[in-house]
DNA sequence: CTCCGGATTCGT
DNA sequence: CGAATCCGGAGT
C-alpha cells in the first residue's frame, strides 16, 4: 500500500480531515499487520481551538502537536484509553486530526467504533507517540486502487465484515455506500463541551451510512 | 507537592 | 449516571 506523503498533511486540517476518510491506518508490530479504514475523524485546528489540546500551550504533553506534520500524537485518557491524532500543517501551528474510528480490514480483534476502542484494537499505544507516519511499521495509506485511479477500494482490499453492509440494505442487494463517492457527515465533534463556542462547530467528519462510526 | 478533571467506555 | 484509573497541567 502507497503511503500518504508529508504533503498531505502538511495541508488546512480541515482538508486532511475529510481527505483521511477512506483511507487505512496500517500497523505491524511482532510480526503482525493490522489495518483498518478510516470512516471517522474530529479536526482540531490549533492553540485558539480551545477544544485542542495545544490550547494550553507548549507542554511537555502537547510538544508533538507543535511539531512536524505527519506524525503521531498518542495520549492517554481516562487513565485506561489511548487516542491517536495525526498532526497536520506547518510545524509550529499544533493542530491535528483525531482518529474516531475505524472499519476493520486486516488482523483486527475487537471493535474498533470509538477513539479508545480503535487504538486498544490496533494496539497503538503511548509507544506510538510523536511517531513517524513515514514509517515502515505505522502509516496511513491509499488503498492500491486510488493511486492508481480504477475501481473501487473494496474491490482490492475486502473487508472482514462486508457481510454486515449486506445485512443493513433491506432492499436491492448493493455494495456498501461507500463503494460509490463518499458522502461525509459534519457534526459537532464529541466530549468538547468545555471548549464553548467552539464545541458548536462541525469539525467531525464521518462516512454516511456506515455502521462503524462511534456516533451516528 | 497536592489536586482536579479529562478529545472514553462500560455497567447499573 | 457513576466508576474505572492514570497522568498532565495548574496552583501552593
Amino acid at each position: 500500500m502507497r503511503r500518504l506523503p508529508r504533503s498531505f498533511y502538511n495541508r488546512d486540517t480541515i482538508v486532511v480531515a475529510r481527505e483521511l476518510l477512506g483511507k487505512y491506518v496500517v500497523h505491524q508490530s511482532r510480526g503482525v499487520k493490522r489495518i483498518g479504514r478510516i470512516v471517522e475523524v474530529e479536526a482540531y485546528l490549533g492553540p485558539h481551538d480551545l477544544a485542542a489540546h495545544s490550547a494550553r500551550g507548549l507542554t511537555d504533553r502537547t510538544k508533538v502537536m507543535f511539531g512536524p506534520p505527519g506524525h503521531a500524537y498518542v495520549y492517554l485518557i481516562y487513565g485506561m484509553y489511548y487516542c491517536m491524532n495525526v498532526v497536520t500543517e506547518r510545524e509550529g501551528h499544533a493542530s491535528a486530526v483525531l482518529l474516531r474510528a475505524l472499519e476493520p480490514v486486516k488482523n483486527v480483534e475487537g471493535r474498533t467504533c470509538g477513539p479508545g476502542l480503535l487504538c486498544k484494537a490496533m494496539r497503538i499505544d503511548k509507544r506510538l507517540n510523536a511517531h513517524d507516519l513515514l514509517s515502515d511499521n505505522f502509516y496511513i495509506a491509499w488503498p492500491d486502487n486510488e493511486s492508481v485511479g480504477r475501481v473501487s477500494p473494496r474491490a482490492v482490499i475486502p473487508s472482514q465484515s462486508a457481510a454486515r453492509w449486506e445485512s443493513r440494505s433491506t432492499g436491492v442487494k448493493e455494495g456498501p455506500p461507500e463503494a460509490n463517492p463518499l458522502v461525509i457527515i459534519e457534526r459537532p465533534r464529541i466530549g468538547v463541551d468545555y471548549a464553548r463556542h467552539w464545541a458548536r462547530r462541525h469539525l467531525r467528519f464521518y462516512i454516511k451510512g456506515c455502521p462503524f462510526v462511534s456516533r451516528p
